[in-house]
DNA sequence: ACTTAATCATAGCTAAAGCCTATCAATTAA
DNA sequence: TTAATTGATAGGCTTTAGCTATGATTAAGT
């Protein structure tokens, strides 16, 4: 295998046709230079330098030869500068996975502060179901996610954002749309509209409602947590609504959110990468920022 | 400075994504790859691969160097193949200089030979008096020289390839135009044509006149051979022609050519090339090749 | 839950290679 | 003839790329 040190010398002879100097830009000693070109044409196979006292000149083959190696030191610079501009733990591309119960609703308050704080970082969003970003950030296409964080992803280091509270939302005619004090126990009886299948929302506002004895309606399953906004807003029922989605007032002309006084229902939101992910400066930055624009808003 | 092998580990990583494999497809043990991985790592101060039990992946730096130490390598095996093709001695470009006195008048008989055995060779032929033609082969400018070999080219290499007789040129009205049995002695008291200074055929056949007793004559000095047989052609003196600038009866109607006994005037043409040059299989091609396509029409 | 297999990291060693200083040999210039 | 220049040679030192053996951790199978 040919070595770049070698090409060097080449090249240096070549630029000042004379050992010592040569050696001398490559900050070596001339036996060296000397030694390592004559190595260099043994590999080869052929003689590159014509060694005379007065005159070194380059063969027609060292020529050629030259011109090539100039080719590769100058990739091999090209890759050293890249790596160089890489070292930059805050900048190039982050792709960062969220759950669609979460994307719409935080994304509005944290992607200033992101952007700001990481100005060289290109955010990538992607918005899916827990298990497909999981497997993603597996296989490395995601490098972050921001979901809730459960037991059975214990084989992902995750860091705490923020406690996001459910509430009530309730059409306001409904009988416990103006009940101040609300309580997990007042739900008991009623019958809860829910999010389909694989949003880990459901499953968890859903874990809150049995415990508090109230039921799941089958009449029907919202695929979008707008779609479940839609049907609350028309009366069909009662439903759970993460604080961020509940924010805004959004529809507040036809629903009531109502905050649950202690115990307070919440989804406890992570930020969930890899273990030995190669960007904990930045991870840590993201944590940081996200942490602080959260502030802002949950109380 | 980064290492050849250490790109081609890299790159190997990539590719298998696992290190027993790359390991296994550089031909060395699992322990050497991920050492100097991470040596590699470490001087460019950046993480390049994400190292899990299950998964390798590179990091979006070992991404993005990958591509990097592609080019480079892609650029040092282009080195080598280059090395490769001109590792046959018998190709390339080779640079013949030659002296205005024998150029127009070799080069037909010998360059046909020359390109049959050294079909790979692509020669360039260069025509200046000998002065030039030995500073620009010192200079490398030049590969090999045909000439009359002079003591004073004594730091350089010469092989002989032939003598040449120097024939008398007369007008066909001249005395010694038909004279049988013609030597040097014949020339006392003629006055003898000459070319210009600088062209050595001039130094070599005034020193065989001046020994014989002749003289210069110094009321013109021809630039080329031609002129000076034009000159003889018509009538304006006689002088020395090289065998080969008197062969093929060039104004046979006007020009006689006298061969003269023994001693036989001769320049002796020699390869000339610089010590140590490299490509010496080719010289000796060019010895033989030039030998024998002489052999044929010097007898 | 225990065991086995897989996989990357670590430790310790060896051999080769790159580099150095000192010196030689050959040439050129004074 | 002498002195200076210059590339090659000799011998030794240090670094490093490579190996084997082993450890640690995880995934999978019984």
């Amino acid at each position: 295998m040919i070595k770049l040190r070698d090409l060097e010398y080449l090249t240096a002879i070549d630029k000042y046709k004379h050992f010592g100097k040569a050696a001398q830009s490559c900050f070596v000693s001339q036996p060296t230079l000397s030694g390592q070109l004559m190595k260099l044409e043994e590999q080869l196979g052929l003689q590159l330098v014509e060694r005379h006292r007065r005159n070194v000149m380059l063969t027609p083959a060292g020529e050629q030869l030259v011109k090539e190696a100039r080719k590769v030191l100058q990739a091999a610079g090209h890759f050293e500068s890249c790596a160089k501009a890489l070292l930059d733990p805050f900048a190039g591309d982050l792709h960062l996975g969220l759950i669609p119960t979460l994307a719409p609703y935080l994304l509005p308050h944290i992607m200033a502060d992101l952007n700001t704080s990481l100005p060289n970082i290109n955010f990538f969003l992607h918005e899916n179901q827990t298990k497909i970003l999981l497997q993603q950030l597996d296989e490395g296409k995601l490098d972050v996610l921001i979901l809730p964080y459960l037991a059975d992803m214990d084989k992902f280091e995750s860091y705490k954002l923020f406690d996001e509270p459910l509430m009530l939302a309730t059409p306001k005619s409904h009988r416990l749309a103006n009940k101040k004090e609300l309580s997990l126990s007042d739900l008991h009886g009623e019958k809860i509209l829910t999010l389909a299948d694989g949003h880990c929302l459901k499953d968890q506002a859903m874990g809150y409602c049995f415990s508090a004895g109230a039921k799941e309606d089958n009449s029907f399953q919202a695929t979008s947590l707008e779609t479940l906004r839609h049907m609350v807003a028309s009366g069909m029922g009662i439903t759970l609504l993460p604080a961020l989605a509940a924010q805004g007032n959004l529809a507040s002309d036809t629903i009531q959110y109502g905050k649950f006084q202690s115990p307070v229902p919440v989804r406890g939101i992570s930020l969930v990468i890899r273990p030995n992910y190669s960007r904990m400066q930045c991870v840590r930055s993201i944590v940081a920022s996200v942490r602080k624009s959260l502030s802002r808003i949950i109380t």
